[in-house]
DNA sequence: GTTGAGCGTT
């Protein structure tokens, strides 16, 4: 195990259902829409997020498909794990984190500070306990992050490519 | 069509 977590290796090998699905070894190709067309066929969803490189801008590989209800996540864990998507094997697995990580606010929002303590090192400051709660607070997901997480084209590999090449389409072809 | 196995802050 990559994970020293102890306890929680057996809650990500056996998660508890959910209607929340993560979806691994997805092609580079694999789309939201295509997730979609594929998902939807086992019952209503709320949301579907593939989770791109900050960097590259490219698919890591994996994804999160949100369903309305638990029986249609529980029956299409069942039907979808192992099939073959875009020529690879898919992993589907409920999930075991939620959501993405709660943005940070950028500001302080903890407890006031006493200056009694005042040590670099140690303890636990406000900011901790409020990142803490927020987490509980939002485990239970609602609507907020999926209406504003669909804007973007799939695909930003594609548009880089093509304003590229759509520059060069106008100089003359030779030899 | 840079692959592995991946649980997320575009």
């Amino acid at each position: 195990e990559t994970y020293s977590h102890g306890g929680d290796a057996d809650a990500r090998a056996n998660p508890d259902p959910n209607t929340c699905l993560g979806v691994f070894g997805l092609s580079l190709y694999t789309t939201e829409r295509d997730l979609r067309e594929v998902f939807s066929r086992y019952g209503p969803l709320a949301g579907v997020n593939v989770v791109y490189d900050q960097r590259t801008g490219r698919s890591r590989g994996f994804a999160f498909v949100y369903f309305e209800r638990i029986e249609d996540s529980k029956e299409a864990m069942e039907r979808a794990n192992g099939m073959e998507l875009d020529g690879r094997r898919i992993r589907v697995d409920y999930s075991i984190t939620k959501r993405p990580h709660t943005p940070t606010p950028g500001i302080y929002m903890g407890r006031p500070t006493h200056n009694g303590g005042g040590s670099s090192s140690g303890g636990r400051r406000g900011r901790d306990s409020y990142y803490d709660r927020g987490y509980d607070r939002y485990d239970r997901y609602d609507e907020y992050d999926y209406r504003y997480s669909r804007r973007r084209s799939p695909s930003p590999y594609y548009s880089r490519y093509r304003s590229r090449s759509r520059s060069r389409s106008y100089s003359p072809r030779r030899y």
